[in-house]
DNA sequence: GCGTCACGGAGCGTATACGATCTGAGATAT
DNA sequence: ATATCTCAGATCGTATACGCTCCGTGACGC
């Protein structure tokens, strides 16, 4: 009774998809309305509805969502946990403040985070992949001219995501993933406030993938990725002290 | 202290004003149920009290800790979105499951980030901290005899944070430091399982110390700082494979 | 005019209550 | 003997209730 210590038959890993920090936010259907609560919150905030420092009052979202507060204080528990939400005892929650240092520091560590993820996944990458970044990278060569930010940062993501996508350590590429979804919350693009940024990454691009098709040594490969990387928020700093 | 002595209604004894939490290390005293709740069961599935699968039922440890469920739940919750606690709708939370492959997984991505980290510090990094980071390794050196496997990984996690204390990358920092909190969950101490890597550990911290000295390049320092936990991968996998 | 304090509303923290769902044991049918 | 059904106990999920803390507002004294 007091100290039961009996470990569970450790069989079942029960993975229902604990750390659901990557992407997209879908509200699940069966899901409890803790977990809806959760989604419904989270989607406001990645759609900057609910920008840094909006107020979320446990009582008026609950009532929004015609749920009592005790699965709203669950959803914003766990949303303080994975950062997007700050808490203050008996005052409130409110959406995470964020700055420019933040947005340089994410940037910097994907770049590592990218480049190895990258270099790992080389010897799992065939012509297949490497064609379909070639032809996605042509598409954002093909935007240049009438130029969307947010098509362009789409296909960016999608263009490094093939290139590590078989990495075959699942926590780098997860933790990848989070620093996207991080950027993403901080600056929707890029590329809105450093639009020069564009033809070289493209360029940039090309280069990545003429390295993978000659076989050059992962930490080439590497260094290229993460060089990609950082040359952008070198960009970024000279667009804003210029 | 927990209760201030509340003159609340006589259906609440508050355990017999019990300090529940008492000698914690961590628990904040200020903090709320919830919050102390967290801690208390961080405490046991870090000192491994509660191991992987341990079922973890809501009632019991709110009956123990002498709250209701709500602030468990709660504390359950931000758990389960730090990773450590795996939830089941209508089933409940267990500690979660760990296997080798994770270990790995996060040895090799600590290697990436950790040299990076260093690398990045090493403008901000005196003499002082060179020192510093010397003395720990000689005492390393000095435990090789009578090894004891938990010592020996305290002091080598010292030694490489005095190495990237000043990241000027906080989010890089906190990733490393994420890392390595995950890996003495997964096991307490590497030592332990693969004790040859002791001397050449020490040996290798030797020549990071000595590239740091001379002023060698940065990414000659990150990529010594890698190879160092690497090399413990491959010895862990020879050692098993043996 | 300005600082201080009392008061009251807003909203948080937690306890309690109760219906919903899962699990496992024993009964029953094949 | 095996598979399936049934039911009760264990737990979870959520609503509601209520004390408590924080903070803004206005009266009061200097």
């Amino acid at each position: 009774m007091a100290e039961p210590a009996t470990p569970i038959t450790p069989t079942t890993p029960t993975t229902a998809g604990a750390p659901p920090v990557g992407g997209a936010t879908s509200a699940p259907v069966g899901a409890s309305k803790s977990q809806r609560t959760y989604h419904w919150i989270r989607e406001r905030i990645d759609r900057q509805e609910f920008v840094p420092g909006y107020r979320l009052v446990l009582g008026t979202i609950a009532e929004e969502l015609g749920v009592s507060v005790v699965p709203v204080r669950e959803a914003v528990r766990r949303l303080e946990a994975e950062g997007l939400v700050e808490f203050e005892k008996n005052v409130g929650a409110r959406v995470a403040m964020v700055d420019e240092a933040d947005y340089l520091h994410s940037m910097e560590t994907l770049g590592v985070l990218e480049g190895t993820a990258t270099a790992l996944s080389l010897p799992h990458l065939g012509a297949e992949e490497v064609e379909r970044a070639q032809r996605l990278n042509d598409r954002m060569r093909s935007l240049l001219d009438e130029f969307d930010p947010g098509e362009f940062t789409a296909l960016n993501h999608e263009f490094h995501d093939v290139l590590h996508l078989h990495c075959p350590n699942p926590h780098l590429e997860e933790l990848v993933q989070r620093e996207w979804t991080r950027l993403a919350r901080l600056r929707r693009s890029t590329f809105a406030f450093v639009p020069d940024r564009a033809p070289e990454s493209v360029a940039e691009h090309d280069e990545i993938l003429r390295l993978i098709r000659t076989e050059a040594d992962a930490l080439d490969v590497e260094l290229a990725v993460r060089r990609h990387r950082w040359r952008t928020i070198d960009a970024y700093r000279r667009h804003r002290d210029a």
